[in-house]
RNA sequence: GGUGGGAUAGCGAAGCGGUCAAACGCAUCAGACUGUAAAUCUGACACCUCAUGGUUUCGGAGGUUCGAAUCCUCCUCCCACCA
């Protein structure tokens, strides 16, 4: 592939780039002297799912590696005890140092479902940060300023606003642009949330003496809400370790503006052909619940084998659209009489008799397909029946 | 070191002696409408109770009072500003 082939593809969707002729001159290098590329992406081990954000990020990471470069793959396992304020007006909590582990763990086993396991170099941090001392900390401490560091819109934010920022988060940008210096990328991907941080990587490059990372920034998937960034603590997520059952439903929760994102960032759809079936459902030609439906069937399938998407897909409009029932649902063998409150209760299929009080009240729920709304409602052994609470929660009772 | 301001239910935020299980907004859940989209409407949203009612909540511990989220004392934590 052509050097400009390669920089329009690996650009693509990207939002800040410093700088393309840097990366240009970068790639020319590598195919010169047959040394791939660096690729450093940094993962913060607060969350132990990986979900479809995430997944922007390696994809594209997964698009350098294909051109032969090596993704340098590194966990925060360090970072992550001391909390990211990214995109935060409020601190985020640290984590100990067991959870972190645990998390990273959970990390490795999932990313090789979209990187290529050959081209990627795992580091963690806590590597080169735990044994580092003290005056080497004030060593990397003097390499800013707090003007530099002020520069950063959420900081200059709080700080305008009285607010506090605790020094802790000046020191990580700097832990972060010290991973850079570590092991020597060439280029360095993140959210447009990151962008800072990422720059500062440069600096501390330069001041180290090597050639400073290209900083590539791509943008932030929405989650689920439609709003904020997908993100585990916000649980408007969709994790790629999910089933293809939960993927689909989720998906299938997401709005229609929203859906065009996923096209674009999830699956790396070009922007025309997003452009071309975006125009065809808005001149009613296509119907957007279809195009819905096939969005999320190429997204599990990304995850799960192709088969697995498709029953997604049946299964969901059997059981959401055609009011029938799912295919396994838990199931509950009755030993005595039991009152339909006790048993919802205990079922956990209410997370209080209070709030099963407050559903039966509704109508919500269910005893095969007619509304009950009797708490004392006996149920006996002995006479089978399914138990519907809201749209979602099933139990087959014996 | 000094001055001032805070800590209220998942979050934000009112309340400042009784009518407070605590306004309002967001989030959430359910129902209607639907395409588990959006928008809209309705209701619910500490726990127990069929209900009446009861129990535990407003950073923590004591106290005043017939009665406290609200007043007093002590404690813990947080923030800003000035040094």
């Amino acid at each position: 592939m052509m050097i400009q082939e390669q920089l329009d593809l690996l650009t693509a969707r990207c939002v800040d780039l410093h700088s393309r002729a840097e990366l240009e001159k970068k790639l020319i290098r590598s195919q010169e002297t047959g040394k791939p590329l660096r690729i450093k992406y940094g993962a913060d081990p607060s969350a132990p799912d990986i979900h479809l954000g995430h997944t922007v990020g390696l994809r594209k990471l997964r698009e350098f590696q294909d051109l032969g470069h090596t993704v340098v793959f590194i966990i925060g396992d360090f970072t992550g005890m001391i909390g990211d304020p990214s995109g935060k007006s409020k601190t985020r909590k640290a984590l100990t140092k067991g959870e972190v582990a645990e998390n990273a763990k959970s990390y490795q086993e999932q990313v090789f479902k979209v990187l290529d396991p050959e081209r990627t170099e795992l580091r963690f941090n806590g590597d080169w940060f735990s044994p580092m001392t003290f005056d080497e900390v004030i060593r990397l401490s003097a390499q800013v300023t707090v003007a530099q560091m002020l520069q950063r819109d959420d900081f200059a934010k709080r700080h305008a606003a009285n607010q506090p920022i605790s020094l802790v988060e000046f020191l990580y940008p700097l832990v972060q642009g010290h991973d850079s210096v570590v092991v020597e990328a060439d280029v360095e991907l993140g959210g447009t949330d990151q962008l800072f941080n990422l720059l500062l990587g440069r600096e501390l490059q330069k001041q180290a003496g090597q050639e400073p990372q290209v900083v590539m920034t791509l943008p932030l998937l929405e989650g689920l809400d439609g709003v904020q960034k997908m993100s585990k603590s916000l649980n408007n997520y969709v994790g790629i370790s999910e089933s293809a059952k939960d993927m689909f439903g989720k998906m299938m929760s997401v709005s229609d503006e929203l859906m065009w994102r996923y096209f674009s960032l999830v699956l790396g759809w070009p922007d025309e052909r997003v452009a071309t079936l975006k125009a065809e459902v808005e001149a009613g030609t296509r119907n957007p619940r279809e195009v819905k439906d096939e969005l999320a069937r190429l997204i599990i399938a990304l995850f799960h084998p192709a088969e697995a998407a498709r029953a997604a897909s049946e299964e969901f409009a059997r059981v959401f659209s055609k009011g029938a029932l799912p295919e396994d649902i838990p199931e509950v063998v009755l030993k005595t009489d039991i009152q339909l409150l006790e048993l919802l209760a205990e079922q956990n299929l209410v997370a209080s008799k209070g709030e099963g009080r407050r559903l039966l009240k509704q109508n919500a729920v269910k005893i095969d397909e007619q509304a009950v709304t009797d708490p004392f409602h006996t149920l006996h052994p002995g006479h089978p029946v399914v138990l519907k609470v809201g749209k979602r929660r099933f139990l087959q009772v014996k």
